[in-house]
DNA sequence: CTCGTGTTTCTTATGTACAAAAAACTTCTA
DNA sequence: TAGAAGTTTTTTGTACATAAGAAACACGAG
């Protein structure tokens, strides 16, 4: 049976909509609902319909309004609302990143299906997708074979990406002066000097913008290969900086100010001032991934 | 049901094994056999009983041998041999390329499941390992949208390509002297002097020599990304080369010179002289791909 | 006529069943 | 006792069923 994680996500989102609403407040209509929940007019139905059990809403058809009366309406556990795929990547790069399999070890479709808990199709489906991250790979005979989060995978990502980026990097200097993007590329810029200035408290923000920027980068001039690498990169460092955070701090903060004269860099629209700022900044965080690599699949 | 086409390939590649005894002659083990025919024991035995069955070898257990004096035995048709998985490929491609369908339109599993004679569950999972090409995309919502060989699809490729092969190329070029690949090299540089010399009537067989010379270059420093690009580069020249036929001899004949003046340029170890032959080469492959590439995702 | 809800149809996600093929284990024989 | 055949156990590929969710259609109120 298909899974309702959708619905409970957009039940747990239309939950804190409707208790900004005061007692007797008109519900929006189904149709605007939908698009503000992002899902559609179905899942919105049995939203509604459930919240009207619940007694948060009151009335029928056009005629809907808010019951602030109504107790205290539980939302649905947090752990509910993610959807299958991610649930089992999350689980999947745990079991690999916690060293649970060597690299070269074969991977057991029915075995991950029990360990994670879902039906062997899911597995299955979740593998055909994963293979493009380069972490896996399909035997000939059938079958999975681990390649694991090794040195030479992290040796062999970073020289795929210091190319993409140099070009992407080259490009984006020669935009015109025109394009929207070069404000865009300010405002990133300020971004890293507040975070800077917050450093101490909010070091674990820079994840988010360190991807942000590498993406803004990337956009000068589109192209779909160099986006779907960018997608690997992303899994990759999502999950470091989930499990390596040694000198998370430090590393953080010398981070930006590699970004930061990496914009500066772009911002002057010196060929070479780019690229040395941008080979410079790879090198550092080449060497940030390298350094929780292992032969043996493991996180040191 | 799991489909049989691996056993109907093995069963014919065995009764050709079979055809070279004469009457009486020992068959070789079940572990031989295995090897030789690429497969497990377990359908060894399959082939061993099937073959017993229709009189082309007689006895059982540790003493078999054949028998000459069997009739004509029927190989199973070579359609039922090629792998589901290759079929539904073959068909996708098929079917956009010939232009049933519109880039940005989008994919109905069941239909497709229905047009193509399968389980809607192998075209699920087809579309899933299909994605890693460009050629189609997740919507978030689910479901998939066409992107087909466009244009644009097709400069994308190239651009990533050129950056690939001119990265490999540097690299071939700085391998010591006494790498074993410059021998094969060479013997590949023979082989095209060969073709060349027969261009008239042999033309359709560059496919094949294209794909293992620049899968050579790629050899010289092994980076998993690389060779994964590789994979797209090479299935979209397989069915290329399937479906545009124009100018078939004088085209590849203009190729086989430029790879000659490439791999000369190798040879000679000369930087500058291995990025211009390359360059010009990866020019002239875009040009003629380009030209078949059409907005509508259609061959032109 | 337009927007909104009620209703129906289609499509996809996921679980389960079962045969093909691989792999592991056992027994036999030269 | 090593290698070969016999046997059993695992694992994977494919089909099919069913519920969730999306999309299309229908109808009514303002």
């Amino acid at each position: 049976m298909k899974t309702d994680t959708l619905f409970k996500r957009a039940f747990n989102d239309a939950l804190l909509l409707t208790s900004r609403l005061r007692d007797g407040d008109p519900i929006p209509s189904e149709t605007t609902l939908a698009a503000e929940l992002g899902v559609s007019r179905t899942t919105v139905r049995k939203i509604l319909q459930t919240l009207t059990e619940q007694g948060v809403v009151a009335g029928a058809g056009r005629s809907r309004f808010a019951r602030a009366s109504a107790g205290e309406v539980q939302p649905f556990p947090e752990a509910e609302t993610v959807p299958t795929s991610v649930q089992v990547e999350k689980q999947f790069m745990e079991w690999m990143l916690r060293g649970d399999a060597k690299a070269g070890a074969l991977i057991n479709e029915l075995d991950l299906a029990r360990q994670f808990k879902v039906a062997t199709t899911v597995i299955r489906e979740f593998l055909n997708s994963f293979q493009r991250f380069g972490l896996i790979e399909r035997r000939p005979s059938g079958g999975w074979v681990l390649q694991g989060f090794t040195h030479s995978f992290a040796l062999e990502l970073f020289e795929i990406r210091e190319m993409f980026e140099l070009r992407s990097a080259r490009e984006f200097s020669s935009l015109p002066g025109t394009s929207p993007l070069w404000h865009e590329l300010r405002r990133l810029r300020q971004e890293h000097i507040e975070l800077l200035s917050e450093i101490e408290t909010r070091f674990q923000d820079f994840s988010d913008l360190d991807s942000r920027f590498h993406r803004l980068v990337n956009t000068a001039v589109p192209n779909r290969f160099i986006d779907g690498f960018f997608d690997i990169i992303t899994l990759i460092f999502h999950y470091h900086y989930q499990w390596n955070k040694k000198d998370e701090r430090e590393r953080n903060e010398v981070a930006i100010r590699e970004h930061l004269a990496y914009i500066d860099a772009l911002l002057s629209r010196s060929r070479s001032a780019v690229a040395t700022a941008c080979r410079r900044h790879l090198a550092s965080a080449r060497q940030t991934l390298i350094r929780s690599t292992s032969d043996t699949g493991s996180v040191a």
